[in-house]
DNA sequence: GTGATTACTTAACCAAAGTCAATGCAATTG
DNA sequence: CAATTGCATTGACTTTGGTTAAGTAATCAC
């Protein structure tokens, strides 16, 4: 289990014996069913996840409908926007499978980037590769179709497809469901 | 100068004595003019910004045309997606006006954290705090129309049209300079 | 298993953005 | 000062997404 978090950090540091030790006294897990709520809107957030099996998505109302804000899966870290803070969330945050997660909090944190500096270190780096991958996501959607969008969900995250029902899909993409219904069929006749 | 600096910090953390001699020492300022470009698609790029006066855009070309990325303005850092790795830039950074920035480089930035861990740990929180805010950015975009998006910026950033042609904001708003003009006369015609 | 709910598709119609082309206007340049 | 260039606007036309409504398929609950 810990295992997948060693694996996702490798890909930013070298893995020391300490860091694998920091790991294992500051993790916890937890599981839940699949349509979980793991925060409401207006809920208070003490917890960040990490996701070792499963997927997580997060999502708000908006005229009526949940707008689905982002899809996170295996090795994703996920944390609420409000995390740390005593501000309510905007969003809803829900399993869209059955999940095991390790889990964090603002203490735990605390503690451990106290015993183990180079914890924070990294995390500053993970943050700051968030941040750029984040910027290409939005420049991406931006500067694309619908339809576009739609292909590259394809290409990079055909996964997606299977575990969430288009509806969501659709307003992941920004458009409506039956827009989506539409472009499918468009590639579909394209053929 | 450097005040800017500490007035954007303050917004995260309290300004000990300490962590104003930090900056003061680690701190180098450059200018440009109107129009100068900071970092070419294909440059690689050893700066990071923080801008004291003026402002700056990212963009890129695609089909023919420069999509605005980005607008920043004063007391906003700008960090180039490949900042401190050697990948070729994907986009060029530009000055719009006469900007006054401070200038950070990786060496730099190792050698201050080393002396003031306690940089790196608000780096680090900057860093969460925009990723946040670009996600907010984000579903904002998605979950808006075109028009909806020009509104929230007369709303939010009335300077960027004063700073910036049309043309660069329609891409910003991810649509046709024309539908820009469109979209604007619809909204005098109702008023 | 059956009925009810939810998800997906299709169609007709409308509104808005894209495309292409032309025009006007202002700033810049030779 | 005339010519050029770049930008914004406008118009005609096309394409595509939103809206509404209906029908079909799939899933869930009892």
């Amino acid at each position: 289990m810990k295992s997948e978090i060693l694996k996702y950090l490798s890909k930013y540091t070298v893995i020391t014996k300490e860091l694998e030790i920091a790991i294992s006294e500051s993790t916890l897990f937890k599981s839940f069913k699949k349509g979980s709520i793991l925060l409401k809107e207006g809920g208070i957030s003490n917890e960040c996840y990490f996701i070792l099996k499963g997927a997580i998505r997060t999502y708000f109302l908006k005229d009526g409908d949940e707008k689905t804000m982002e899809f996170y899966t295996e090795e994703q870290p996920v944390v609420p926007a409000n995390y740390g803070t005593s501000k309510p969330s905007e969003y809803y945050i829900e399993c869209l499978e059955d999940t095991i997660v390790s889990v964090g909090n603002p203490q735990l944190e605390k503690e451990t980037f106290q015993k183990y500096p180079q914890l924070e270190s990294l995390s500053r780096l993970i943050a700051e590769t968030i941040i750029i991958k984040q910027q290409e996501s939005f420049t991406q959607f931006k500067t694309s179709t619908p339809e576009e969008r739609y292909l590259n969900i394809l290409k990079t995250r055909p996964n997606l497809l299977q575990i969430a029902p288009q509806h969501q899909l659709a307003s992941y993409l920004g458009i409506k469901p039956e827009s989506l219904s539409r472009i499918r069929k468009r590639l579909m006749d394209r053929k």
